[in-house]
DNA sequence: ACCTGAACACCGTTCAAGT
DNA sequence: ACCTGAACACCGTTCAAGT
C-alpha cells in the first residue's frame, strides 16, 4: 500500500531482471527512489524479505499477465502461439530476462522464502501451459499436459537464456521457431 | 603452468558453478587454495582476468570431452543422446550448473573479456551439436543443422536451470525425455 | 509512521614490503 | 617469482536518533 513500499518493489524488479537477486543493492536501490539506503530496511527488514516480497509480487502479476493472455486469446493454440511473446517483452526491455530465470542460477544463494516464490513462478507458468494444452487436445491426459508444460516451460527460459548472453533478440525469436519447426510448440 | 594459478582455477570454477561470477569472492577462494586475498591478485590481476581465463578454460575443456564424446560414440545418434549427460554431470555434482550458463543471466555485469569466453562456450557447443547432426542426416544443409543445434542448446540449458530451481535432477531427466518424444532430440 | 547518520564486518583492489 | 598486511571505497545490517 504504501507508495515508497511500491517505489522500491518496482525499482527493484527491474534491478533484479538485468542484475539478479545477488546484484540488488540497497544504495542503488534507494538511491533510485529518492530515500536512503537505511531507510529501506523499515519497509523491508532483511534483503530477504525484500526478495520474497518481490519474487512474489512478480508471479502474482506475471499469473495476472497469463490470465489476461487466455482472456484475449480463448482459442488455446492462439494463446500457446503468444506464450513466447510474454518472455520476449523481457529481451525488448534493454536485454532483461525473466527475474525468477535469474534467480534459478542463484538457487545456492537464495534465502528459503525467495526460494519458494521462485518455486511458485515456476509453478503458475506450468499450471497455465498445461491448463491450455489440455483444452488445445482433449485426448492429453493431465500428466501428460504438465509434462509437456515443464517441457515448453523450460525451452523458452533456456532461449530467453541463450540470447541474452549475445544481447540478440532475434535469436531469441529463431530459437522459437526451431521449437515451432519441431513440434514442442503449436505451429 | 603454476601450481597456484591452476588450484585458483580449479576452485574458482567449483565456486562459479554453484555462485556465478559475481559469487566469486576473493577472500573465500583463497582461504580454500592456502593463500591470502591478495595474493590472487599476482596471478589474475583483476576479477575480470580471472573471470575471463576461468571461462577460457572451461570452453576448452567442453570442447575437449564433446570431442571425446564423439571419439566413444561414433554413431551421430549415440553422440546426440549422450549429450544431455553433460549437463546432468553439474547437476549430480551438488545441483551445480554450467558455469556459463549462470554467467549468461549475469551477462549485464561481465567484464567484456568474459563475456567473450561465454560466447565462444555456447559457439562450440552449437558447432559440435551440428556438425553431429550433420552427419546423422546427411539431407540437412548446414544453415538448418545449425539452427537445431541452437535450439537444443538453448532447451537443454533451460532444462538444467529449472531442474535446479527445484534441485532436482529428476525433473532434468523429465524434461529431456520429452524434448525426446517431442523430436528435438533424438529417440 | 517514516526516515536518517553513524557504525559494524564484509567485498575487490592497491601498494609498499617482505622472502 | 611469489606472497603478505594494511589501507581504500564499497556492500548489508543495526540502532539510536530524529520528525
Amino acid at each position: 500500500m504504501s507508495e515508497t513500499r511500491e517505489a522500491i518493489l518496482a525499482a527493484a524488479r527491474t534491478r533484479a531482471q538485468a542484475h539478479g537477486y545477488s546484484g540488488l543493492n540497497f544504495r542503488d536501490l534507494a538511491a533510485e527512489v529518492g530515500i536512503k539506503s537505511a531507510s529501506i530496511h523499515y519497509h523491508f527488514p532483511t534483503k530477504a524479505d525484500l526478495g520474497a516480497a518481490l519474487a512474489r509480487r512478480y508471479w502474482e502479476d506475471s499469473a495476472a499477465e497469463l490470465e489476461a493472455l487466455r482472456g484475449e486469446f480463448p482459442d488455446p493454440a492462439s494463446a500457446l502461439r503468444k506464450y513466447p511473446e510474454v518472455f520476449r517483452k523481457a529481451l525488448a526491455n534493454d536485454n532483461r530476462m525473466c527475474m525468477c530465470g535469474f534467480m534459478a542460477a542463484e538457487y545456492d544463494d537464495l534465502p528459503a522464502a525467495v526460494k519458494a516464490e521462485v518455486k511458485a513462478f515456476a509453478d503458475v507458468h506450468v499450471a497455465w501451459l498445461a491448463k491450455v494444452l489440455s483444452s488445445a487436445d482433449g485426448r492429453a491426459d493431465a500428466d501428460t499436459a504438465k509434462e509437456r508444460a515443464r517441457a515448453i516451460f523450460a525451452a523458452i527460459g533456456g532461449a530467453q537464456l541463450m540470447a541474452r548472453s549475445r544481447a540478440d533478440i532475434a535469436l531469441f525469436d529463431a530459437i522459437v521457431e526451431s521449437y515451432r519447426r519441431v513440434g514442442l510448440l503449436p505451429g
